[in-house]
DNA sequence: CTGAAAGCGCTTACAG
DNA sequence: CTGAAAGCGCTTACAG
C-alpha cells in the first residue's frame, strides 16, 4: 500500500488537515484530546511525512551532495565513511557522484546537483580540475560549500585538509633519520596542491638537513599506480644506483616499488628504504611491512560535514558565514621498509 | 543569487507561467515566436527546474537509495562505483547509508529511505540481519528493491549474486590440482548466504576429490580480519603440523595469514599454499603474490542498478514485475602463492 | 480550540 | 495559440 497522508488521516478523524498537521507537530493551540486521537491513528496507519513535499514546503532537502574523485580508493571511501556517519546524526542524507578524475564530469555532477536542490555540497577536485567556474557557481548560486583533501586554495570557501607538507617532511626527515643519503621520491601528478605539498615537503626536509636537493631523483605517477612504482623502482636503480631512500607518494606505488625490488633480489630496507603515504589497510602486511604516513580519512569527513552543517544553519538564520580552514595531523607510521639495522 | 522560477520568467516576459512551461518543454501548441522568447531567457538566466517541485509533482523523486555494510571494503566500493555510474546514465542520483553491520541501523535507514519517498532501494544485507520485516516493508510499500552480493533467499525480489559456491569450488579445485592434500578454510560467520555457500564450495571440492572433509580444519573469522588470518595460520599449524593449504574467505584473511608464515619462515606456496576471495587490488604486490579469486565489483553494481531501474518502469507503466535472479561469473587468478613447484 | 486560505514550484487537462 | 485552475503534500499566518 501507498504511504498516508495528513489528508486521509483528516478525512478519517472528520477534522481538518491543518488540524491533524498541528496536533503531530505538538502545536499548544491543539486540544489534548484531538492530538490524543490524531497520534494514536497516525501511529496506526504508520504516517511518515513526505519528504517531496516537506522539502518543497521548507525550501530546504535535508540531502547534501558529495563529489569525490573515486570512490574505490582506502582514504575516500574512509572520508565518505565519516561524512555519512556525522551526516545522519544531523539528519542529512548524503548524495554521492564520483567525478572520476575527470574536470567534465565534476562539472556537470555540480550542476545536477545544484538542480536538485542540495542543501549544501562537499568536494574534493579532480586532478584535471583547471577551471573554477563551475565551483565558483556553487557559492555565488548561495549554496554552501566545503572543499576537503584535494582543495584550490583559490576558491573562497571553508576547507579541511591535511598537512600534507609537513606530513611529507616528516616522511622525508625519517628516512633520513634512518640513515639514507640519497633519497628518490615518486610524486604524484603536476597540478593538484596535495602533490605539490608533499613535493615540497620532501625538498624541505632535504634542504634542512644539508642534503642538496636533485630534481633527477624526482619522478611522476601521472596515475598514482602501483605499475608507475613498479616501473620506476627499476628506473631509479638505472638513474642513481647509490639510490638508498624513497618517499612515495602514496602507498599502492610504494608497494609497487617494494614488489620490484623483492622479485629483483633487492633488500629493503637494507638497500633501500621506501615509505609510502596514507597507511592502506594492507600495507602493515606487506613483506616488509611498510612505513607510511597515516591520514585521518574518517575523521576528515566528520569535520568537513560538520563545518557545512554549521554553514547550512547560518545561512537559515542568516547570520554571516565565517570561512574555516583545518588542518588535521598525520601520524608517522615507521615499520621495517625503513628499518635500516 | 538564487536559481530563477517559472514565475520570474514569465513576469519579465508578460506571458503566463503555463506558456512558459509548456514553451520549454516544446509543446506543439506554442507558437515558435513564444518558444524562441522563452528559451532565450531561460537560458540566459540559466534557468534549472526546482527539482523538489518536480519530484512532488511527478511523485518521483529521481532518487534511488543504497543500504550497503561497509563503504571503506573494496568490493563494496567497486559495487558502488557501478551503481553511480548506470545511476547517472539513466538520470537518477544515489543516496548512500551504511549499516556497518548493524541490523538496527539497517532498518532505521530502511526507514530514512522509504520517508524520503526514493524511487527504488539497493541493499546488501548486514551479517547481522536476522529478521527481514524492515526489508518485506520496503516490498510491501510498493516500492521496488533488488538485493545484491548478500542476499537473503527468503524475500521475494530480484537479485544479483556471484555463484560463491561455484567460485569457493573452483577455489578450492586449484589448491588439490596444484598438490595440496590437507586444505584448510578460514570461513566468515556463519550467518550470511555467501559465507555459507563458499564454505558448501570448500567441502563439496574435497568430496568430488575423495578428501575427507574435516571439521577441525575449517577456521571462523567472524571479524574477516588480517589480525584473525594472522592468528589462525598460527594455530592451524599447531592443530594440523601437516596442513598444506588453506582457502580464505577473502584477500585480506589470507594476507594476514602469509604475513603471519612469511614473519615465521614457513615457506609459501612451497610449505603451504593459499588463496584467498576477492582480488584486492593490493593482493598481486604481497610476496608471494596472492592467488584469489576476482568479483566483478562493478558489473554487479551495473546490473543491480539496471533491474531497478527496470523496475521502477515497470511500476509507472503499471506493468506486472518479473523478479530475475542473476549470478555473474568470477575468475580464478592463479598467482604464486598456489605455485607448487 | 478549529479550519479555510495561501503558497512552496511545477505540470497538464480544460476552457476560451 | 494562450492562460486560469487544480493539484502534488505539506505548513503557518490569520480569521473565527
Amino acid at each position: 500500500m501507498a504511504q498516508v497522508t495528513l489528508k486521509e488521516i483528516a478525512d478519517i478523524l472528520g477534522i481538518s488537515v491543518t488540524t491533524v498537521s498541528k496536533a503531530l507537530k505538538d502545536y499548544k493551540d491543539v486540544s489534548e484530546e484531538t492530538k490524543k486521537k490524531v497520534r494514536e491513528l497516525a501511529k496506526e496507519l504508520d504516517y511518515q511525512p513526505n519528504a517531496m513535499a516537506l522539502s518543497l514546503r521548507n525550501q530546504e532537502s535535508r540531502t547534501i551532495g558529495l563529489i569525490i574523485p573515486e570512490i574505490a580508493h582506502h582514504f575516500f571511501a574512509n572520508i565518505i565513511n565519516g561524512i555519512i556517519l556525522e551526516a545522519e546524526k544531523h539528519g542529512y542524507l548524503v548524495i554521492i557522484l564520483q567525478s572520476n578524475e575527470s574536470f567534465d564530469l565534476e562539472t556537470k555532477q555540480i550542476d545536477l546537483l545544484l538542480n536538485k536542490r542540495v542543501d549544501g555540497i562537499l568536494m574534493s577536485l579532480s586532478n584535471e580540475t583547471d577551471s573554477l567556474d563551475a565551483i565558483r557557481k556553487i557559492i555565488s548560486n548561495g549554496t554552501p560549500l566545503v572543499l576537503f583533501d584535494k582543495i584550490s586554495k583559490m576558491v573562497n570557501c571553508s576547507k579541511v585538509i591535511i598537512d600534507d607538507q609537513k606530513a611529507a617532511y616528516e616522511a622525508t626527515e625519517h628516512l633520513i633519520k634512518s640513515g639514507c643519503k640519497k633519497i628518490a621520491h615518486f610524486r604524484g601528478p603536476l597540478n593538484p596542491q596535495g602533490s605539490i605539498d608533499r613535493f615540497l615537503g620532501y625538498k624541505r626536509a632535504l634542504e634542512d638537513h644539508k642534503i642538496t636537493y636533485d630534481p633527477s631523483l624526482v619522478y611522476i605517477c601521472n596515475r598514482i599506480s602501483s605499475q608507475e612504482g613498479f616501473d620506476y623502482a627499476q628506473q631509479v636503480l638505472k638513474d642513481h644506483p647509490d639510490v638508498d631512500g624513497i618517499f612515495c607518494i602514496t602507498d599502492l606505488v610504494a608497494a609497487g616499488a617494494m614488489s620490484y625490488f623483492n622479485k629483483n633480489g633487492i633488500f629493503v630496507p637494507d638497500q633501500i628504504s621506501i615509505i609510502g603515504f596514507s597507511n592502506w589497510p594492507i600495507s602493515s602486511l606487506l613483506t616488509p611491512s611498510l612505513s607510511t604516513v597515516d591520514q585521518p580519512g574518517t575523521r576528515m569527513g566528520k569535520e568537513a560535514l560538520g563545518i557545512l552543517v554549521e554553514e547550512i544553519n547560518a545561512k537559515k538564520k542568516k547570520e554571516p558565514i565565517e570561512y574555516h580552514l583545518i588542518q588535521l595531523p598525520t601520524k608517522l607510521i615507521a615499520r621495517n621498509s625503513s628499518k635500516k639495522s
